[in-house]
DNA sequence: CTGAAAGCGCTTACAG
DNA sequence: CTGAAAGCGCTTACAG
């Protein structure tokens, strides 16, 4: 059951494993192999369907046409949808995508840049954890191109393809001003990554632009590695001892799937009672009664972005980063109508 | 920025490549390699970060460390979270996972085997479309293990792994009689797939051991390639049309899904009005108001199972084939509170 | 106890 | 217009 070579071709057609692999490269008008030769060649390798070995190609060109994807958790929708635009997108090139999770943990992910390296992977896309600077910068030396998603390091020149975190932040806190609440909150998390201080950073500016100063005691962060029961333990300590609050801004989804429990439990009804809005949209939050408003990242779109730049990256390496910024929508909902 | 190789190592310890090889490949004992040869080799080895390439080892013994996973569609939690843990148990035995979604697609699933079978992937773990079993037959000729997950063909003799979908049917049946409902109906696909009709028989086999025998107009079978507008229509439209019915069984997550969307337009009350009951647990259904009842499946457990069958299998090929079906669970919640 | 050599299946600089 | 040969980095049967 071995695979048919070159060699086989080759033989059947009388000519050298050389001329089979200039034609069947595309190469045969450049090194002028004579018409009649090309269509036999041809002919002869659809025939027996050859396949070029991939690994003999990759070992003797350096190139294996994958890529690794590095996500924070394939389990989260976000990821496994973007996942699935990826992987969709770099077939329509003929590579293969290799994936991985880090859990935001930053060794984990350390470990993923080791084994995708010696898996000679041809470029990577990468959701960075915290403190993975230096891994970034040393693997740029390898020439392999690099893109990062989510979120970057405004201190290490990359190419990057995120959302612009801050105008979500914005639109967030001035829909639910517009919609006629006061005190409004925010839940975040105490992650330092660029994507999270921008939400928070534009919510406080949208807040201040219309006037509605965000309160220190409004603020909750929350630690990314708790179980769900002390998550909605602490949300709901967090909502008591802040009784005026009208409104609220999660900025994950999962902080806001969390959210919708604590609030619940406390016997609030969204929307008239509590006002509220989370970052990246979620099937829950489109069927929840009521709906829960969000600001949505165009995941489709961000997907496309992410395979084009890596791709002109690897036909065409150059020196100049790409940074690509897509606007957020918002999704109005019933969880933001107060009356 | 080459990366270092046998070479290297053999030169600074002074010996020769094979004896390299021998040691780092854990045979020095067997080959009977001095003592000091083999400490030195490993000091140096370590000192340069030695990373064997994997491309060369593969092209020359025919092992990738890499297996082929491929799903029905990793945007579906339930194929997301297995993803997860195919991938982590795969990380544990330094095998990694290239994985593609067939959207239940014949022509794709075909040509991605084809793509993995020249990628020489060690193994394959796969959720079979319908037609493929000529395919998987001709692949399981080259002698690389197959598992099959989630469904399988009767007629070909292959691993799997699956849930015992007969059973979980069967209790989803006898659930809905136990809390008083009379007049229940069953949503399921078109699928003539094995997972599919097993899930049916068992429902049906459930309802009759109660003398609650399933009547045809309370069958209601729904193509796989809909959008989501007309699988809500549709499902209506059902509805209105059998008004006696008071409890459903949908047959898949994402039905389900819809199914809450119909119910809920008509103005009907989960649990009171209309009993609920869907195959595969989802945040949703934990989530939602008022909470739906569901057959969850043992991801972790199934994912273990897989690569633990799947790893058996490439270290210690087989002629007999291993077949592990697990029991699903009865998550009891509100959509099937009557009272 | 250790090494020279062949070979996995390709690509490509060189030669004619 | 075409081919012989080297080499990518490994592993392993064979020889001593």
């Amino acid at each position: 059951m071995k695979g048919i070579s070159i060699k086989d071709i080759a033989k059947q057609a009388g000519v050298s494993p050389t001329t089979v692999s200039f034609v069947l490269n595309g190469k045969g008008k450049e090194k002028r192999i004579s018409e009649t030769v090309i269509k036999k060649i041809s002919k002869i390798a659809a025939k027996l369907k050859y396949k070029p070995n991939q690994l003999a190609r990759g070992l003797r060109t350096g190139k294996t046409k994958t890529i690794g994807l590095i996500v924070e958790d394939i389990a989260n929708p976000f990821f496994s949808t973007l996942a699935k635009v990826v992987e969709d997108e770099a077939d329509k090139s003929g590579y293969k995508v290799l994936y991985s999770s880090t859990e935001d943990n930053l060794a984990k992910a350390q470990g993923l840049l080791e084994v995708l390296k010696y898996r000679q992977v041809d470029g990577y896309i990468i959701t960075p954890t915290k403190g993975l600077e230096k891994d970034i910068e040393t693997l740029q030396e390898t020439g392999k191109p690099i893109i990062l998603i989510d979120r970057y390091f405004p201190n290490v020149a990359t190419n990057y393809v995120v959302l612009d975190n801050y105008q979500g932040g914005f639109d967030a806190a001035t829909h639910l001003v517009q919609q006629g609440y006061k005190h409004i909150g925010i839940v975040t998390t105490t992650s330092s990554l660029v994507q999270m201080r921008d939400r928070f950073n534009g919510f406080e500016a949208g807040l201040k632009s219309l006037n509605v100063p965000l309160q220190k005691q409004h603020i909750k962060r929350m630690p990314f590695d708790q179980q769900r029961p002390a998550f909605i333990a602490e949300m709901k300590k967090f909502l008591q001892s802040v009784p005026a609050l009208d409104a609220i801004f999660f900025a994950t989804n999962y902080l806001g799937i969390y959210g919708i429990e604590a609030i619940r439990s406390l016997g609030l009804q969204l929307g008239r009672d509590m006002g509220m809005i989370s970052f990246d949209d979620h099937d829950i939050f489109r069927l929840n009664t009521p709906s829960i408003s969000c600001v949505a990242q165009p995941i489709e779109e961000m997907g496309a972005h992410i395979v084009k730049v890596l791709m002109d990256e690897i036909q065409n390496p150059t020196e100049e980063r790409h940074h690509v910024v897509l606007g957020p929508s918002l999704m109005i909902r019933e969880s933001t109508e107060k009356h």
